[in-house]
Formats: structure tokens, C-alpha cells, sequence
DNA sequence: TCTGGGGTCCTAGGACCC
DNA sequence: TCTGGGGTCCTAGGACCC
């Protein structure tokens, strides 16, 4: 039988935030997502005052001042860095890790031969607490989806010191599905909690008891293999070798509406940059690429639009050269004047490695700008993202987001680092 | 006044082929 | 009057995840 671990890190962007900021500690903290828009991570504190995921920022401005509440614009640099150094300390204690976003992953336990897997998850958490300063919460199961509820009834109880096993243990597992709402089950979204409540199936061990031809016909393959999952058989293997992308994207939203043509050409570009250096950090290239923009959706009385065109690029590149021509090309296309544009996206489909490309004749006769683009990705690596740029664009553009307490880059940025002082 | 960003997988239906 | 069956590929849309 196989054996995973899902590690979790607890409320990942505040711990990362309170590691350079101990005053940040034992006070309620929220993080908010780009542009200062919505909460999308909370201290305990803050989730103990009732502080819901994506509740815009400026319906909870009373309770913010009223409880003293610590507000953090995202921090990327910041989290995407102490990520990878949780994830390496992890990774290194395991046969295989698959790491499934910046705050989790799967391990693969099952030819690990320890007397007492409990205590050995304990003691890689107390490790990793004292490596890298972030706690984390281990749940073990026989499937995926049985070790990701173990481990949100780890972080839920005290008791369990931030592990919960599940291993050869059916009762705790059937207790736990009872325990367990349905929209609390991994793969189980808004939608289908919604319809599977209907018809009647309140928690997990409804749904794990639920027959396979009516979940097949009412939520296809991928319901099935969640009831299948929760009954201890596994569908889901541990992915250890990431899947290269199929897609990538740079979109954003802007600080604020935006009427003038140049202004946007000039975000457009920016974002296409950003996305083509996406591309050539996986080292591939893309076949086609799209852009769009629209108005704010949530605006009242003001026309609302949104435009986007596609096009095949002549040959798969990541040069943002190639790729920032095919755009103002599109952008000339869908350009409407007189709406307040919020938002734009530049998506990059068809990836795949340069190797995989068939050599077209032009090749012979084109000079790919290589050269040119090591050397940018290299400056702005260096520099900071943007030392070296096409677009013109000011730290001030009125497109830029706002991000007014965003705390420094203390891991990844030299001039950020925090100093101590010796008294 | 103020509402994020980046992904994956599956399915149904149409076009097309033999 | 009579009008198959099976397959692939592509796309749009819907669902999910963090």
C-alpha cells in the first residue's frame, strides 16, 4: 500500500512575514493580494476574528483598526524564496517529493523504513521549524486525498502536535470522514458541494458510500476517483518530475482605469516581456500567443467590454522581440477607444522545448536574438527585474498596482537585507 | 473610493476521415 | 424507397486547485 505525506506549511505568507518582523508575532496579520485588493492569507489570529479568504480589503477596514490588525501587500520575492528552502529541507528527508504549490507537497513515504513514521514526521517538522523558521503540519494517508484531510485535521487539533497519521488506522479514518464536511474534501469545489448537497450528501463518509455509476454519470472520472480515494484506493500518484507547462500567462490588474492607448501599449509590452522571461526560465518556447483587455468588472454605470485576440507566431520562440510584435500587432487589432481599461493579460500557448521543434527553412536565414535575451534575463537577474526593459514605462505609471505595505525583500535583494546591530 | 493571479484536467460536440 | 460505424482532432466551456 502506498504511503503519503502531505506537508503544509501553517498560514505560509504570514510565517514568512513574521520571520523578519517579530512584532508581527501574537498579532492578527493579513496579506493582500495584488494591488492591495483582497485578503488571501491570515495569521490565526486573524482567522479567529472571523477574516474570510478573498474578502475584499475594504469591507473589513473597521475591523483592521479596531483590533490592530498588521496589513502586508504580497511579497513574491520574499515567499517564492523561503518556499524553495523549505521545500529543499523537506525534499532532502525523503525518497521523492512532489512539490504541488508554493506552500505544499506530497512525499512519497512508502520505502521509507523507519520503526515509527509518527515520530519521524515530528521530528521533520521540528527540523524544518529550526532550518528555516516556518511551521508546518504533516498529514499521512494511503491516498492523496486521505493524507490532505489528515492533514487539515493535524493543523485543526492541538492534540496531534501537527501530525496526523492515518496509516493502518480505519477507525480515525472513518471518524474523520464523518468529521469531515464534503466541501472540506480535496477536488470537492463550490459547484459540486452545492449539487452533492442537494441530493442529499452532507460529509466525506456520505460521499466515500455513494454508488460508483451515480457519482460516474452525475461528476464523471474525476468524482469518481475522489470517492475512490477516500475509500484508501489510490488513483492519484506522487508526480515527482514536474510536467513541463503547457501555458503561461503575465496578467494584471491596473492601480486604476486607464483611457489612453499609449499608456496600455506601454503595460502590454511590459507584460509580454514579463511572460516571454517566463518562458525562456523553463527554457521553452511558444507556438501562439494572446492578449486581452477589459474594463472593471465590478464598476457600476460605466460600460463594461472585454477584448482579446489570438495569433500564431510565424515560428515557436521565446524572444520577446518576436512575441512583443505579434502583440502590438493584436493590440492595433482589438484597441477600443473610450472605456477604462483595468486590466490586461498577455497568454502564451503551445509550449514545448526548442528541441521538440521540427527546423523550418527559414532558420537558415533568421538570426534568433539568443544572445540579446541571455544577456537581458541576465541584467535584470542581477539588477532587478526591469534594469533592462523595451517599454519605457515609469515606476509611476498610472497601470502599475498599488501595493502600499509591501515589506522588503529581506532574502533576495542585497540593499533589503536586515542589519543587526551590535549595542 | 476600494474585489488577485496562475495553472490543470475533463467533457461534449462538431468537423473530418476511411 | 433506401442513408453505417468507428475513429481522431480540435475547441469551448466548466470544474477544480493553490
Amino acid at each position: 500500500m502506498a504511503i503519503f505525506a502531505l506537508v503544509d506549511c501553517n498560514n505560509f505568507y504570514a510565517s514568512c512575514e513574521r520571520l523578519f518582523q517579530p512584532h508581527l508575532r501574537g498579532r492578527p496579520v493579513v496579506i493582500l493580494s495584488n494591488n492591495d485588493g483582497c485578503v488571501i492569507a491570515r495569521s490565526d489570529e486573524a482567522k479567529s476574528l472571523g477574516i474570510l479568504m478573498g474578502t475584499p480589503a475594504f469591507k473589513i477596514r473597521q475591523l483592521i483598526k479596531a483590533h490592530d490588525i498588521a496589513v502586508c501587500s504580497s511579497n513574491y520575492a520574499l515567499y517564492g524564496d523561503i518556499s524553495e528552502r523549505v521545500m529543499r529541507v523537506l525534499g532532502e528527508s525523503a525518497p521523492n517529493q512532489e512539490i504541488y504549490s508554493i506552500d505544499e507537497c506530497f512525499l512519497d513515504l512508502d520505502r521509507l523504513s523507519v520503526p515509527n513514521l509518527t515520530q519521524w514526521c515530528r521530528n521533520l517538522r521540528h527540523q524544518t521549524m529550526q532550518w528555516t523558521g516556518i511551521p508546518v503540519s504533516i498529514g499521512i494517508g494511503p491516498t492523496k486525498t486521505l493524507a490532505k484531510l489528515a492533514n487539515r485535521l493535524a493543523k485543526k487539533s492541538v492534540r496531534e502536535s501537527g501530525v496526523l497519521n492515518f496509516m493502518d488506522d480505519p477507525i480515525r479514518i472513518d471518524t474523520a470522514l464523518r468529521e469531515t464536511s464534503i466541501g472540506d474534501v480535496w477536488g470537492i469545489g463550490r459547484r459540486w458541494t452545492q449539487k452533492l448537497e442537494e441530493r442529499g450528501i452532507h460529509t466525506a463518509h456520505d460521499f466515500a458510500n455513494a454508488p460508483d455509476a451515480w457519482v460516474r454519470q452525475c461528476m464523471g472520472v474525476v468524482g469518481l476517483r475522489t470517492v475512490h480515494e477516500l475509500r484508501g484506493i489510490a488513483c492519484h500518484a506522487l508526480a515527482d518530475q514536474p510536467a513541463p507547462k503547457q501555458t503561461t500567462c503575465y496578467t494584471r490588474t491596473f492601480g486604476t482605469a486607464i483611457y489612453d492607448k499609449m499608456q496600455i501599449q506601454d503595460a502590454v509590452t511590459c507584460f509580454t516581456e514579463q511572460a516571454a522571461a517566463k518562458l525562456r526560465k523553463t527554457g521553452q518556447v511558444a507556438g501562439a500567443v494572446q492578449l486581452f483587455i477589459q474594463t472593471d468588472p465590478f464598476a457600476r454605470n460605466v460600460p463594461k467590454k472585454s477584448v482579446s485576440g489570438l495569433t500564431t507566431l510565424d515560428r515557436p520562440t521565446s524572444n520577446t522581440r518576436a512575441i512583443a510584435t505579434a502583440v502590438t500587432q493584436i493590440f492595433d487589432r482589438i484597441w477600443q477607444d473610450g472605456y477604462g481599461w483595468r486590466k490586461a493579460g498577455v497568454h502564451l500557448f503551445d509550449l514545448s522545448a526548442p528541441d521538440q521543434i521540427a527546423p523550418s527553412l527559414l532558420d537558415v536565414i533568421e538570426t534568433p536574438n539568443d544572445s540579446l535575451m541571455k544577456a537581458v534575463d541576465h541584467i535584470n537577474t542581477r539588477y532587478g527585474r526591469g534594469a533592462a526593459r523595451m517599454g519605457f514605462a515609469s515606476k509611476n505609471a498610472a497601470w502599475q498596482m498599488q501595493q502600499a505595505h509591501v515589506s522588503p525583500r529581506f532574502t533576495t535583494k542585497w540593499a533589503e537585507i536586515p542589519a543587526v546591530r551590535m549595542m
